[in-house]
DNA sequence: ACTTGGCACTCGGGAACACAGAGTGCTAGG
DNA sequence: CCTAGCACTCTGTGTTCCCGAGTGCCAAGT
């Protein structure tokens, strides 16, 4: 059905597609690439690639250009990731060696994504869900507030205001501190719940409301922080570009967390493969006309989130999906390190 | 020089092209406005204002434009802010109330300001500078490391992980904090340095080397983070306008945290004042044809940051005007109340 | 002195049109 | 199964033409 010269045919279309930004015709391709054969023969081969819907005319006589059914044929079997060159590398691991915090760490991987792949990079902020407790904090504020703190071996840190049912002096703060700490240090946040549910009882009963109402603020923020925080960068990038859709969707897309979130894409299988979802393949309308590769990044075997590049449908898939990939490594190296 | 007809007859072109994005003519602009008097009459005042630099026309004998200068008289002599109605008031303070801690109350405060608008809107992190601590906090990471975090009254909080010369066990952690705390409790970032010069003379000898290192961090965590963060949001209202300078330059200023600090304006005389930058009065090249509408936000009487919005130089003054005052006045109260 | 109506003038933008060139599908021959 | 040739079909571009909005200027009116 699709023989090997057939295959040459369309990865040709697609490279040059996406170099040209033209459609591509038969002549030219059989010129530039080395087919061996004449253009008739192509535009036979290209005649049954249409027929089978992978690549499509604008209009009639004008060149081809691959459908989102061509590039995915593309991506799955005519190309090879390609890896970053040495100067990339060292680029990256310069770049983000510099970081301070978490959230530099964030902010640098996305805009060195970006950069390096000239597209709009999105990054998921490490889930709170698998990593550990190391710290709780709380520190008062007045007599009947004070500011919770939660501090994870990411790196990662959250902060809540607590009202207090009643006034509480310090010397009692601390030992609800310490209490909490012995109970909850380095275990998963995912267990926190299950850790915290008989807390109350080993306190001197005095103790009991004000507990309470600080373990429900706990739990509330780690299921509030369900939604991952995500940023993106690289909205430049776009600029140039022209999508089906416009590009204001894509721009109000990008600024939906929820959006982006499903973007990324649930962990779909192994976690550290790419993903690529291309063009109609997308869970929002107002993407189609846009590819993503993403991937999942973390800490030794577990993943803590995702990453990702978003671009128009006609991308260069090979570099793209290495950049990804490089990234990815890295940075889960960095925060590993941490 | 400009007697009041003809400042009406600016003020009625500017109206005009703001709603109509269109050059207006003599005759519309004498039907649509009640001037009472002939197209000729206005054609002549046209001239004397084309003279004058206040407006233009893209080609000859098409309708007038204002220019920048135009826009200027106009901001300063023919407006007035508009102040927003009680449902968008109600909006605002049911939106921003919901917030949970300060990365919340900025995230919200972005979006909401860009919603309102239509345009994009760029906030300001409440400066470090002008805060006061609120608590330090160091947690032990292994034995030759620990995490350093300080909290401020505005709610932020910065860490920062350190490496220390030497292993250190808990009780003197313990000891450390406790001497950071009483020192440094409540008193302005700003004169932390001075604070804690000394500190180490009162610490027995064996604890200089490692409260050195963390003094040390501590400080650089107050200089770096003298670059404030700035974020934005609203970039998909960008998509419909169009730039003299072209969408990508002013998507690309938007993603340079310096740009963006220097757009929001230093403090020029009264921080609560409303700063207006149009066009070409903008510091950055990128930026001709937007126009900046600005100004300072903060508890009580320090001004914590600024905030604004961006958008084309054509657009509604007065409107945006009121939002960006509204917006501050209900972040300073929230701010204010934490 | 200012306002007004009249008038000739200027341009931009859209419609109509022709044309060159790229690309195709088809068919017949190797 | 490949190839060469050929007729056909488009798009994009350049040209021309014309309409209309809008102007500037002038002379007359208040």
């Amino acid at each position: 059905m699709l023989d090997d010269r057939k295959l040459a045919v369309l990865r040709a279309i697609v490279e040059d597609y996406v170099s040209t930004n033209e459609p591509v015709g038969s002549k030219a391709l059989a010129e530039r690439h080395s087919l061996n054969v004449s253009p008739a023969t192509v535009r036979n081969d290209m005649a049954a690639l249409e027929e089978q819907g992978y690549i499509t005319q604008p209009h009639t006589s004008a060149g081809r250009v691959p459908t989102d059914k061509g590039y995915r044929l593309f991506v799955d079997r005519l190309s090879q990731v390609k890896p970053l060159s040495s100067a990339e590398r060292r680029a990256i691991e310069t770049f983000l060696a510099g970081a301070v915090d978490l959230d530099d760490v964030v902010m640098r991987t996305v805009r060195l994504l970006a950069q390096l792949t000239r597209q709009v990079a999105v990054v998921q902020y490490p889930a709170l869900t698998h990593s550990t407790v190391r710290h709780v904090e709380l520190v008062p504020l007045s007599d009947r507030r004070l500011m919770f703190v939660l501090i994870t071996n990411t790196g990662r840190v959250e902060q809540r205001v607590v009202e207090l049912p009643e006034v509480i002096e310090d010397s009692r703060v601390a030992h609800l501190r310490a209490m909490l700490n012995s109970c909850l240090d380095g275990c998963g946040l995912s267990s926190v719940p299950e850790m915290v549910v008989d807390l109350p009882e080993r306190l001197p009963v005095e103790d009991r409301p004000v507990a309470a109402t600080i373990l429900s603020v706990l739990l509330e923020t780690l299921v509030d922080r369900h939604d991952e925080k995500i940023v993106f960068a690289g909205a430049a990038n776009l600029a140039g570009a022209d999508f089906t859709t416009g590009l204001r969707d894509v721009l109000e897309a990008l600024e939906e967390q929820v959006v982006l979130m499903r973007l990324l894409g649930e962990t779909s299988g192994t976690p550290s493969a790419l993903t690529v979802r291309i063009g109609s393949e997308n869970p929002y309308t107002g993407l189609r006309g846009t590819s993503i590769v993403a991937t999942g990044y973390g800490s030794g075997d577990k993943q803590l989130a995702r990453l990702g590049v978003l671009g128009p449908t006609r991308m260069d898939y090979p570099v793209t999906m290495g950049a990804v990939r490089a990234v990815a490594r890295y940075v889960s190296q960095i925060l590993a390190a941490s």
